[in-house]
DNA sequence: ATGGTTTTTACTGCGTC
DNA sequence: GACGCGGTAAAAACCAT
C-alpha cells in the first residue's frame, strides 16, 4: 500500500490546489464567455454568471484534506478504519477491547496496564449498553405507538408514556422483564396520568403480553419511578362510554353530575371506576329517558350487569339523600 | 399465605312486549 | 317465549397485610 499511496500523493496536491482556488472564487472566468463563475453550493454546482454555463456539477472530493507523504505518515493522520458491515448491530463499529491481559504483540500487561485494561472495559461495556438501550428504545416506542392508536389515545400520552419507558430504562428495571410488557405498562400509566384512562382488559386487547404481566410491571415500575397516579376518575371514562351508546348531552351531563354527588358523599372508596362510570352512564340514560339495556352498557364498560346494578341503586340513593326531589 | 372486600358467574322470579 | 330487570349465593379476583 506504500507506494500507491505515495503516488496518488501528488495527484492529491494538484487536486486541492484547484479546490483551494475555487473556494476562494477569485480569478475563474467561464471558458465560453470569459464571465465570473460563481460557485452555487446548495446544488453543488459551478455556474458562469454571464451566461448560465454549467462547468462542474455534483462534485464531491472523496479523498482525505490531508496530505501524507510517506506511509507512516499515512498512517498517523488517517482517521478510518475497518470496514463496515450489515451483519452486526452496530455494523461493527463499537469497540470491541480483547479479555486477554495481553499486549498487540502477545505479551503479558504490567499490572498498572490491566487495571487501565479493567477500567476501560468497564466504560466500554457501559457505553455498549447505552447503544442496546437506544435500540430498545426504538422497538418500545413502535410499541407504544401501536398500542396507542389502537387505543386511540392522543400524542401527549404517547409522549408521556415515552418519558416513562425512557425512565424505567435509565433506572435499570428492564432486566428480567420484556420490553413489551415494560412498554404496555408505562402506556397504561400514561394514559392514566393524562386522565384518559383505558381499563386494564382494553390495554391487554391491544399488548402482546398477557394480563398479569402487564398489571405486574405497571405496579412495578409504578413504585420503583414513584409515578403519583390517583385512582381513575369514574367521569373520565363517561364521555367514552356516552358516545359509544350514542347518548345525549343531557345525559353525559347528569351521568357527570351523578358521580360529582357520589364522590361528595364518598360512596366510591374501593369500587372500581369502571363500574361506577357504566352505573352513572346507565342511570343518566334512565333519567333522561334514553333507551340504553344494563347489557348494552356492560358491553361497552366491559363490566357485569350485577355490578352496574350495584352502583347505580348507589348513585341514586346519595342522589336522593342530597335532593329529595328528585 | 391470609383475610376482607369487591366483582363476576350462574340462577331465579317477575313483569312486559 | 324472549327480553329486560332485580335479587341472591357462591366463586373468583383483588388488595393490603
Amino acid at each position: 500500500m506504500t507506494d500507491t499511496s505515495i503516488r496518488s500523493d501528488s495527484r492529491e496536491r494538484t487536486r486541492e490546489r484547484v479546490r483551494e482556488s475555487q473556494d476562494e472564487e477569485e480569478d475563474l472566468v467561464c471558458p465560453e464567455c470569459g464571465g465570473n463563475l460563481v460557485s452555487d453550493e446548495e446544488r453543488a454546482e459551478t455556474v458562469c454568471d454571464d451566461c448560465g454555463l454549467v462547468v462542474s456539477e455534483g462534485e464531491i472530493d472523496r479523498g482525505p484534506e490531508w496530505r501524507a507523504f510517506d506511509a507512516k505518515e499515512k498512517d498517523e493522520k488517517s482517521r478510518v478504519g475497518a470496514p463496515t458491515t450489515k451483519m452486526m448491530h452496530d455494523e461493527g463499529l463499537s469497540t470491541n477491547i480483547g479479555w486477554q491481559d495481553k499486549d498487540a504483540y502477545g505479551q503479558a500487561l504490567s499490572s498498572r496496564q490491566r487495571q487501565k485494561m479493567q477500567r476501560l472495559r468497564t466504560w466500554n461495556e457501559r457505553f455498549r449498553t447505552r447503544d442496546s438501550k437506544e435500540r430498545n428504545l426504538k422497538q418500545a416506542l413502535g410499541e407504544i405507538d401501536r398500542m396507542a392508536s389502537a387505543l386511540g389515545l392522543p400524542n401527549n400520552v404517547r409522549e408521556t408514556a415515552s418519558v416513562i419507558y425512557r425512565r424505567a430504562l435509565d433506572e435499570n428495571l428492564l432486566p428480567g422483564r420484556s420490553i413489551e410488557g415494560v412498554a404496555t405498562a408505562s402506556l397504561y400509566a400514561a394514559a392514566r396520568q393524562a386522565g384518559t384512562p383505558r381499563s386494564l382488559d382494553e390495554i391487554t386487547n391491544v399488548s402482546r403480553v398477557e394480563k398479569d404481566e402487564i398489571a405486574r410491571t405497571y405496579r412495578y415500575v409504578v413504585r420503583e419511578l414513584n409515578l403519583e397516579i390517583q385512582p381513575a376518575d369514574p367521569v373520565s371514562y363517561v364521555p367514552r362510554f356516552a358516545s359509544d351508546l350514542n347518548l345525549s348531552d343531557e345525559a353525559e351531563r347528569r351521568a357527570r353530575s351523578l358521580l360529582e354527588t357520589a364522590k361528595e358523599k364518598g360512596i366510591h372508596s374501593g369500587k372500581s371506576p369502571v363500574g361506577l362510570a357504566a352505573a352513572a352512564v346507565y342511570a343518566a340514560a334512565l333519567l333522561t329517558n334514553e333507551k340504553v339495556t344494563q347489557n348494552e352498557v356492560s358491553e361497552v364498560a366491559n363490566i357485569s350487569e350485577v355490578t352496574i346494578r350495584n352502583r347505580y341503586h348507589e348513585l341514586l340513593e346519595a342522589e336522593d339523600r342530597i335532593q329529595p326531589e328528585g
